[in-house]
RNA sequence: GGGUGGAUUCCCGAGUGGCCAAAGGGGACAGACUGUAAAUCUGCUGCAAAUUGCUUCGGUGGUUCGAAUCCACCUCCACCCA
């Protein structure tokens, strides 16, 4: 199976300049394409995993990666896909920023021997001449055109500065600038980058009178329609001081029966017969799919030991309650008084709620266990001894566990 | 530059002098049912030393016994005119 076959079958591909070619050179390995990212938060999330994932499988087809990291366009920040205009970062932070996303990436891509490259795209756009640049781009874009792109349509209603509506014009220029300096012929990217791709591909064509061709990657957006990766404390990160190994590995053994077999097939390197054997699977059947899954995305992005670490756990977590490797947060002696301690303290200091307004009513909702006892009365208190040695498992509703140790 | 309308809690959105920690919906969280799924039902959703106290309605200052609500100035946004 080529890899552009496979890429369809996993059902990665959503729009494309034009497929022939395109395929004739990721086919054939010679391609050198390029995915941005724009330096918004200190480490990647689910949201990239997938540009990552592509990347990765385009160079096992010999093809070469540039992974191009905004610094630049970081100053502007993408209007497409947002309600509101983007808070503006510091040149302090996009700087940090940038810098942990590099750590990052190597993890996944191989940077060395020149198979793959990674540029930041301050390199060229800090130091533009805005006169110089207006009459050189300029005259190739159509106002017209562009407020017709979709998503600068939806911001027409809410306001968009002028400063975000030259993020376009920045994002095709980066192409631009690639495909001049490294023989970039190709750009991949989410498939809410779709015009900013096109621009690049029109703005090459115009000037160098060449051809650029663009991909888009499908989404991934949970059977609700909803983007993955988010939780109600944000994105799922792929630093593990972020986002654990553990809860990582849990966001995937929870997802929704629907979406199992995309996630499969999208973020795995299963071979496709693997997957298609589990799409005949039914009902309960499919927590073994999930498991599948969030072993193999946590031993992706964590590497093995943490994935299997997180897999016994969960398992020995939701079968026994009890878990030799889970989250565990300590007790200290000043965290007594009189030698004992009330729930909602040991809460709090697990990490376990916020506020103690929450941890109150979790337990007045009877949404708290101790040990192996249910506790509903919010004045309860502990001795040292019940988080001595071994210490004492706390579970604040049916997936949230804690081992509290005293010190 | 001129005019009009607006900014309320995680989001949408009511509230236009005390009865307001602020309707309703969504989301989140907890419980029941389950398969660590979905759907459904129930509870709950500012903070705390918790039948009470404290802080919140874009910002600052003012009027008042009392302000999300009235006044002044400011900031931001949308629409119309230039």
């Amino acid at each position: 199976m080529t890899i552009f076959d496979e890429l369809k079958a996993r059902g990665l591909l959503a729009q494309l300049t034009d497929e022939e070619e395109i395929k004739e050179l990721i086919n054939n390995g010679k391609a050198t394409f390029y995915i941005g990212f724009d330096p918004t938060a200190d480490s990647l999330h689910v949201g990239h995993f997938m540009a990552l994932c592509l990347m990765k499988r385009l160079q096992m087809a010999g093809n070469k990666p540039i992974a191009l990291i905004g610094g630049g366009t970081g100053m502007i920040g993408d209007p497409s896909g947002r309600s509101d205009m983007r808070t503006m970062m510091t040149v302090e932070t996009i700087q940090h920023n940038c810098d942990c996303f590099k750590k990052q990436m190597s993890r996944f891509i191989d940077f060395s021997d020149g198979k793959a490259l990674m540029v930041n795209n301050a390199e060229w756009l800090m130091d533009l001449n805005y006169i110089e640049f207006l009459r050189e781009v300029g005259p190739h874009f159509s106002v017209n055109n562009m407020l017709r792109a979709e998503c600068y349509k939806q911001r027409m209603e809410k306001g968009l500065s002028f400063l975000e509506f030259n993020y376009m014009i920045m994002q095709s220029y980066d192409f631009y600038e690639l495909f001049q300096k490294y023989g970039c012929n190709m750009q991949f990217g989410g498939d809410d980058q779709w015009s900013n791709m096109l621009g690049g591909t029109e703005l090459i064509r115009r000037k160098l009178g060449k051809d650029a061709y663009a991909m888009t990657i499908t989404l991934l957006l949970n059977s609700e329609g909803k983007k993955m990766g988010k939780t109600q404390k944000g994105a799922v990160w792929l630093d593990p001081n972020k986002t654990s190994p553990f809860e990582f590995y849990q966001y995937w053994r929870n997802v929704a029966d629907a979406d199992v077999l995309k996630c499969l097939r999208m973020l795995t390197f299963l071979p496709l017969e693997q997957i298609d054997e589990m799409d005949k699977w039914e009902g309960s059947q499919l927590n073994q799919a999930k498991e599948i899954l969030a072993y193999e995305l946590t031993n992706l992005v964590h590497g093995e030991e943490e994935a299997k670490k997180a897999q016994e756990s969960a398992r020995a977590l939701f079968s026994s309650g009890v878990a030799a490797d889970m989250p565990t947060s300590e007790l200290i002696e000043d965290d007594f008084t009189d030698g004992t301690i009330d729930l909602i303290s040991v809460l709090c200091k697990a990490g376990l709620v916020a506020t103690r307004s929450e941890g109150r009513r979790a337990i007045e909702q009877g949404g708290v266990t101790l040990g192996n006892d249910k506790i509903t009365d919010v004045k309860a208190v502990f001795s040292k001894d019940t988080f001595a040695g071994e210490g004492a498992i706390v579970k604040r509703g049916k997936k949230n566990f804690r081992k509290v140790i005293l010190k």
